[in-house]
DNA sequence: TGATGGCATGAAAGCGCTTTCATGTCTCCC
DNA sequence: GGGAGACATGAAAGCGCTTTCATGCCATCA
């Protein structure tokens, strides 16, 4: 095995004077210092020069700038993080980074960040208030410049303390205070969209998948079926609502739990599109078609959700735009500006697992 | 607006002596020498203690770790980067962290790396060469202390220059050099299990979906089908197989291509689960039942694999074990041992997809 | 024409750690 | 009993940047 090669500065090692034996350089880093020798200035010029922080005669910023591409000069960022108190990263938590939902807003988040020189370092919650606080911790220590968190089922209280030591950005909610902002699709106005949508292809006995009773995003899913329901004169049916846990497996035993007990209906929403795929699998196990005998909507739209079998009507919340906008909105904070707060509006997306009742 | 709060020391500001009238001395974060200075130790001897780096008397000890629990100390990563040369970072290039697959990888690294005080930096390869240089130029320039490259298009030249200043270890390929290891799954052995359970269940028209042909897994893929092809018995038949590029849409588009020119199959292997999931609406859209008129194989098991409808036969490589193992190699490597490079085995897990060719 | 600023630049002091090197104290053994 | 280590500790020099402060220079104004 060979050594591991830790890149290097071309200086001589600490108090001991390099052997004038040793032939070839080892591959050396180049550092400021070497840029300002090379370009016959001053370290701090160099320094004014990378950051644009003062104005500079042309003809030093041109040697600089040659000496700069000549040494493949890249400033070392714990040093620039050391000397300015920046660390140019920041913390995202999310709850399951191999979900389809946070995966596309991670990409959204990643987009966003690289595009401004900042990099992500992410942690998972696994949908857990502990490691929630460990990840918090973990990103404190390691001095990010601000923490975007996605979801979760940490405390208000938790997060606001939090966020007085670093600019927080919280999806899932709706919360604000020094430091803290919040980003927060309209859930409500979403769920009405698709149980409206039900309902205006005939349905009248139309089923709900909830989720986490926990899940501010769940509650608000499930207060917008509730006023669909009430805007298109349906009575609210507690037997025709089913709570699972936004996995498919949830959704396959809520709609099996449904139909256990007899629930009778045409239609049936829910809460995400993970549940949604669930329970359609739960649904064709009982011989029941979608759309043919049961339309199903879902929540998310999420990538994979235009290939499933049928490909799944759902409400579409662009989760890559939610990572996008938090992202602009942390580093608007970061820099001291207020933060952005707005966010597309959700949609329904109209696919093949919803279809007319028949008469 | 309130101005970003930086968390700073507690040190009066440079050169500009606190002012007495300031009263509550704003939030603070412990570094080494406070910690010192309530020990009464020296700061060499703090960091020996939180370093475990040489031996130390039980009492200065004790003092010290409770001056570090009363102070709340965190280390300064960005300082004990510029000191010691490691950034306690590493690397990961992935190729699209949205999809199923490589967020079970991320899932794998992240937990080997958490576990040894190193946080993970991610950045997406979009499986395109430019990409991925980016990120590995993104990463040097970081000074990460290694790199993941998780499958990808880049070339082995170049990787293998890269890897001579940073560690890294790729996956999805076999390479091997200074600075350099690799971790593949027995691809081959995977789609041959996948294809003699097909023949296994009286198929003899068994169509194949190739994956992108630069891609060194979907080779060995197409291997694993024609050597299990040769072991039953059964002739290649070039005319049942079509390409398509490891998403869903082109597993739907290479279905489509084989069903125009008229292929006739009973039993469907893909080189793996998203085209799979593509295949099978294809075949529904063109009326034909999976398994009753066609048997599919996936590859991969994706988490979601298991709630397609039907519920996926497929080839388990573990992702996530696959994660694990490179990071702990990269690990190894860093610490300047030899990588272990071991990965579980390949299995066949049988869902529902297939059945046995009705007579 | 001399005081007045503004501007570009360099010197140097840190940022908070790690890591030599030097030193003082013990213990051990011939 | 005295010298040799072994051991625990502290002093101090960086790591590679940023940022203040001081300075020399030139154009400007009354």
């Amino acid at each position: 095995m060979s050594p591991p090669p830790r890149l290097r500065t071309a200086t001589p090692a600490r108090r001991k004077p390099a052997r004038a034996s040793r032939r070839a350089p080892r591959p050396a880093v180049a550092t400021l210092e070497m840029v300002a020798r090379a370009a016959g200035v001053s370290p701090s010029t160099v320094s004014r020069i990378i950051n644009g922080t003062a104005a500079v005669s042309s003809e030093r910023r041109l040697a600089v700038e040659r000496a700069i591409a000549r040494l493949d000069f890249r400033p070392n960022p714990a040093a620039r993080g050391l000397a300015s108190g920046r660390s140019m990263t920041v913390g995202v938590v999310t709850q399951a980074i191999d979900s389809p939902y946070y995966g596309e807003g991670l990409r959204g988040i990643e987009a966003h960040l690289q595009a401004n020189g900042y990099a992500p370092l992410f942690m998972s919650g696994h949908w857990n208030a502990r490691d929630e606080e460990r990840a918090l911790a973990q990103f404190a220590a390691r001095r990010v410049d601000g923490v975007i968190f996605f979801a979760g089922r940490l405390g208000d209280k938790a997060l606001a303390a939090f966020a007085r030591l670093v600019p927080t950005v919280v999806t899932g909610r709706r919360l604000a205070g020094p430091g803290l902002a919040s980003l927060k699709a309209d859930d409500e106005e979403g769920a009405r969209l698709a149980t409206r949508h039900l309902a205006g292809l005939g349905h009248r006995r139309i089923a709900f998948l909830a989720g986490p009773g926990d899940n501010v995003d769940a509650r608000e899913r499930e207060a917008g079926y509730r006023r669909a329901l009430a805007e298109t004169g349906i009575a609210f049916d507690a037997g025709l609502v089913a709570a699972g846990d936004f996995h498919e497996s949830g959704g396959l035993q809520a709609v099996n739990r449904l139909l256990d007990r007899g629930a009778r209906f045409t239609a049936l929403f829910c809460a995400n599109d993970q549940m949604a795929q669930g329970a359609c699998l739960a649904l064709a196990r009982r011989g029941l078609r979608v759309p043919a005998d049961v339309s199903v909507v879902g929540f998310d739209d999420l990538p994979g959700s235009s290939y499933t079998i049928p490909p799944l009507t759902t409400v579409r919340q662009s989760v890559f735009a939610l990572g996008e906008c938090a992202a602009r909105a942390l580093l608007e904070m970061i820099g001291g500006r207020a933060p952005r707060l707005a966010l597309p509006a959700v949609e329904l997306v109209v696919r093949e697992s919803t279809q007319r009742l028949r008469a």
